[in-house]
DNA sequence: GCGACAG
DNA sequence: ATCTTGTCGC
């Protein structure tokens, strides 16, 4: 199936399955294998015109985990600054489960993203793109449920297996599951730990790597998820 | 059966 | 993710 087919994902699926998120975890599991076939994990646009990146965080209040609160922020590369920032609140039922993630928060995001007027060129979610246990990790999923090129940024791994990254800046070594690479260890920083870096969708395994090191300055995370991040902290301890 | 396990 | 203080280092 051609790419261009592939895009019409919604077509094929149905609206209605896309954006459904099971209570039952099986369930969840089911629809992932369904929904992972139309992930796009090759080059699909021009790297060297995204200049719009979204980014988006989730954060929790109480010990109970119920009150989730997200931050969907859009930045720009040339400038360096943030153009548009939102915030909303929702209760979060889904428990967090290792693999089942987007179900968890992916609906808070997608609510946060809707409240957004500016469109972004691609997005980076906190999380795994591919590098999952059924190529669907939050960032794949976010990018088929919006038909939008994602980069999944994960501080820590979910799966896969890789050599030691060297200690210097923009070093990565391929994250790899048998002899599939799934995805880069990256590391932003020298001395620093590194980051898990995965294709969403819409985007290539090294497109994914270039673009997460070009947005990062003097921090670990790249700036729309680091920004995102320090938005929702803030907002989550004031109020 | 025993660990591992994004946020 | 969240509960938590100070502290070492560029």
């Amino acid at each position: 199936m051609r790419d261009d087919a592939k895009d019409i994902s919604h077509f094929y699926l149905g609206v209605k399955d896309l954006f459904e998120f099971p209570r039952d975890p099986k369930e969840a599991i089911e629809l992932q294998k369904k929904i992972c076939s139309f992930v796009i994990t090759e080059d699909y646009c021009d790297i060297e015109k995204v200049r719009l990146i979204g980014g988006i965080d989730v954060a929790y209040k109480g010990r109970g985990a119920k009150e989730g609160c997200a931050v969907a922020l859009i930045w720009d590369r040339l400038t360096g600054e943030t153009v548009e920032a939102v915030y909303v609140e929702e209760s979060i039922n889904f428990p967090y489960i290792p693999g089942l993630l987007s179900f968890r928060e992916l609906p808070i995001a997608i609510k946060a993203f809707d409240k957004l007027s500016l469109k972004a060129d691609l997005w980076m979610i906190d999380g795994a793109g591919i590098a999952h246990p059924r190529r669907l990790g939050i960032a794949a999923h976010f990018g088929v449920v919006l038909g939008l090129p994602a980069i999944g940024v994960a501080k820590s791994r979910l799966i896969g297996s890789h050599l030691s990254v060297p200690r210097t800046k923009g070093s990565w070594v391929p994250l790899r599951q048998n002899g599939e690479v799934i995805g880069h260890v990256l590391r932003t920083r020298s001395d620093v730990r590194p980051l898990y870096v995965s294709p969403g969708h819409k985007v290539s395994l090294l497109q994914s790597a270039n673009l997460v090191l070009a947005c990062c300055s003097r921090y670990r995370l790249p700036e729309p998820t680091r920004l995102a991040h320090q938005l929702v902290t803030a907002k989550v301890h004031s109020n």
